[in-house]
DNA sequence: GCCACATTGGTGACGCGTCACCTATTTGAT
DNA sequence: ATCAAATAGGTGACGCGTCACCAATGTGGC
């Protein structure tokens, strides 16, 4: 009951790369997410659109400066940022200059929140990944991240 | 408007490192979705199921199984599986020895579609991935994530 | 046999993410 | 000035994922 394969299949080394890649991928992420939940609350999505934000002059940005920021669609900034503004963490407020426009600020709530949050993400981030590398590895694996983002054409240019 | 930071943050080297690594994520997760959808019209857990039931003896196992095989929750299983079984890709038959069990089983409609998938899932990973690292490189990438994931206690046992 | 307890699988609610599509406003060609 | 086209942002439907919870069935002690 497999699947036919007329196509060069992976070799054993390669397979064993690609699944721990995967894996360690779900579980680096829900990790983070969990943590961040237990701290302040937020999840992963909320924190990166937090941290923009409050990396943005005055703490607030349009809605589309955001969508480029995170990589995000812009329907989607739209809805994570209604359900943002629903527990308080920012506010939408109309641009005086285009009428089609909107800000989206960062609220006294979400600041409070990203303070509390980013110091254990910060650990997480550490404790999982770079404690168990050598400085040359991650320069390596640096490296050979942005090698594949730029042969895929994923560049940020 | 930063956050106070009264943690050891990541250096530079560190910082461009992680945000390689998390756009690479998501970039070839994107990736590998569209074209499985385009390809078979397969997202890419519809294609994990797939694989382990066309892995299976009769292209049947208990759900616990395939959440075991898949690292699932139960519950996402039952929700994925029943989608599935919406698109005729797989069914549910109770279990004869355990009242309570359920197999699922893969279709001739999945069958076909994994078989459609397959050569372009293959392609699409050495193309953006493979295809731009050596053998070494392979051999030590498996390495890294090998050792991150045993660190962090996610082994597989 | 009986009953506490564990296990199997499922459900509903809700957050996340994409797609198709919409309205309102701005822009720019004429 | 006018009007087509582009742009800003939002909405609804639906798939994906988790959590809390449930009914049904199996298991072991007595």
């Amino acid at each position: 009951m497999a699947v036919t394969n007329d196509i060069p299949w992976l070799n054993d080394d390669e397979q064993h790369m690609w699944r721990q890649w995967m894996w360690l991928n779900a579980e680096l992420l829900a990790t983070l997410n969990r943590e961040m939940q237990a701290d302040a609350g937020l999840s992963n999505p909320d924190y990166q659109v937090l941290v923009v934000l409050s990396e943005s002059p005055e703490g607030r940005i349009r809605v589309s400066d955001l969508a480029a920021a995170l990589q995000w669609e812009r329907s989607r900034v739209s809805h994570h940022v209604a359900r943002m503004e629903k527990r308080d963490l920012v506010c939408r407020r109309g641009c005086p200059d285009d009428g089609r426009g909107a800000y989206v600020r960062i609220t006294e709530t979400g600041q409070a929140a990203i303070e509390r949050a980013a110091p254990g993400h910060v650990r997480t981030v550490r404790k999982l990944v770079f404690d168990a590398l050598t400085a040359d590895e991650v320069t390596q694996l640096g490296e050979i991240f942005h090698r594949l983002r730029s042969r895929a054409g994923f560049s940020t240019e």
